[in-house]
DNA sequence: TAGGCCATCTGGTCCT
DNA sequence: AGGACCAGATGGCCTA
């Protein structure tokens, strides 16, 4: 057997791996029988056009043999194959060689190929157990409406961004710039999704206000807004997200839709529905901000008994947070302890270390209820404008 | 129908 | 040698 391209004397062996190869590059062969070929790596394959010196090479290393009479073939042909000389009079290098292929040998590398296959899959789920695990912990969490992988990664870098931000600064941060921070690189689909999370305007945050958060804290400030809940969806009072509650989770709505999705998350609190303490593979403590950005309503029933791990975000002077009481801490271990913490009672904000505090007056469950509905639909009123000026 | 997202298969490379 | 990791290719699903 030959070790060498049939046909390609002054061929460079740069990295041309089967797997780069486009699969057009093949153009007389059928994908299943480009597919059988990668599988059984047919030493026999003398009509293909590409011949591949590292398919050569992967089938000499298979370590498993035949039977004895079996690998005594194989050996005396390969001993009849040294020395030989290819088309041009070049001498085939010795070494490694290509083996008969038996049925045998063609059916432990499939068995091999489908172990190898399994233990892919099983791997990228892991990956993908682990993206969700992501998902839970950045803004804007919701089980039936996921961020695609990519938003999942670069919402969770801003995240991770912003908040090492917030805790250089040692000081309360500035939500404008916050959200600015979370959404870079977004998507404009993702960035009002975050927007909607964050129960602000999006086109507010993105353009407006000369770096002033004037995120609503009072109702006549929404009420100047939106005359009626519904105004300015155009939607009857009270009806707005109904009918986005109604529609079946796709992957649209999940992108382009938003009060109708969480809305009914308003007073949840716990990533983890109250579980506390439980997350999945997680160490420290997850940097969340439920209650205001991140939104799960999975666990209904869970939210908002635990404040273990909301974090409660203010930077509005006069406003606290959204929802009840909850605790953000990093660094468990106590050598750099942060908190960002907000009590629903009289809330105190704390940013910073344990020396930075800075107290903030609070709203009660009611306005944060009220306020979260409303800048949903800013969000989403926002977003409609702008597909329709698309 | 095009485009985005995803799961899966696959072969090459690296590491233990 | 075998498994993990990686990236390309492919096809399915969904929505605009």
């Amino acid at each position: 057997m030959l070790t060498l391209p049939y046909e390609e004397p002054n061929v460079t062996y740069e990295p041309r791996f089967g797997a780069n190869y486009p699969r057009g590059s093949l153009p007389d062969l059928e994908p299943d029988l480009i597919h059988s070929l990668n599988v059984t790596l047919n030493p026999e394959r003398e009509g293909a056009e590409e011949p591949d010196p590292i398919h050569s090479l992967d089938v000499t290393s298979d370590p498993e043999e035949g039977d004895i009479s079996e690998r005594e073939d194989e050996e005396e042909e390969e001993r009849e194959d040294d020395n030989q000389q290819d088309e041009n009079g070049l001498t085939r290098k010795r070494g490694p060689r290509r083996k008969k292929s038996t049925k045998g040998r063609q059916e432990r590398v499939k068995v091999r190929r489908h172990e190898a296959n399994a233990r892919e899959r099983s791997r990228m789920h892991g990956l993908n157990d682990a993206l969700e695990s992501l998902r839970k912990v950045v803004p804007c969490y919701s089980k039936t409406q996921k961020l695609s992988k990519i938003e999942t990664l670069r919402l969770a870098k801003n995240y991770i961004w912003a908040l090492s931000e917030t805790l250089s600064a040692g000081k309360k941060p500035d939500l404008l710039g916050f959200v600015q921070t979370l959404c870079k690189g977004l998507s404009q689909p993702t960035t009002n999704l975050v927007a909607g999370c964050l129960q602000l305007k999006a086109r507010s945050f993105l353009t407006d206000h000369n770096g002033e958060v004037t995120y609503p804290g009072s109702t006549a400030h929404y009420n100047n807004m939106y005359p009626y809940p519904g105004a300015d969806l155009g939607t009857a009072p009270g009806q707005g997200c109904s009918t986005l509650d109604s529609a079946k989770p796709s992957y649209h709505s999940r992108h382009y839709s938003y009060g109708g999705q969480y809305e009914p998350c308003y007073d949840h609190t716990s990533p983890e529905g109250g579980r506390e303490g439980h997350l999945d593979g997680q160490i420290s403590p997850p940097l969340n901000f439920n209650g205001i950005f991140s939104l799960k309503h999975d666990e209904p029933e869970e939210y908002g008994k635990s404040g273990q791990y909301g974090m409660r975000y203010s930077s509005v002077p006069g406003h606290g947070s959204l929802s009840s009481a909850s605790m953000y801490r990093v660094s468990p271990e106590g050598r750099l302890h942060y908190e960002l913490h907000l009590r629903s009672a009289g809330q105190t904000y704390k940013a910073g270390t344990q020396s930075q505090q800075a107290e903030l007056p609070g709203w009660d469950s009611e306005s944060v209820g009220r306020a979260t509905r409303l800048g949903l639909r800013a969000s989403r009123q926002s977003y409609q404008a702008g597909t329709q000026s698309q």
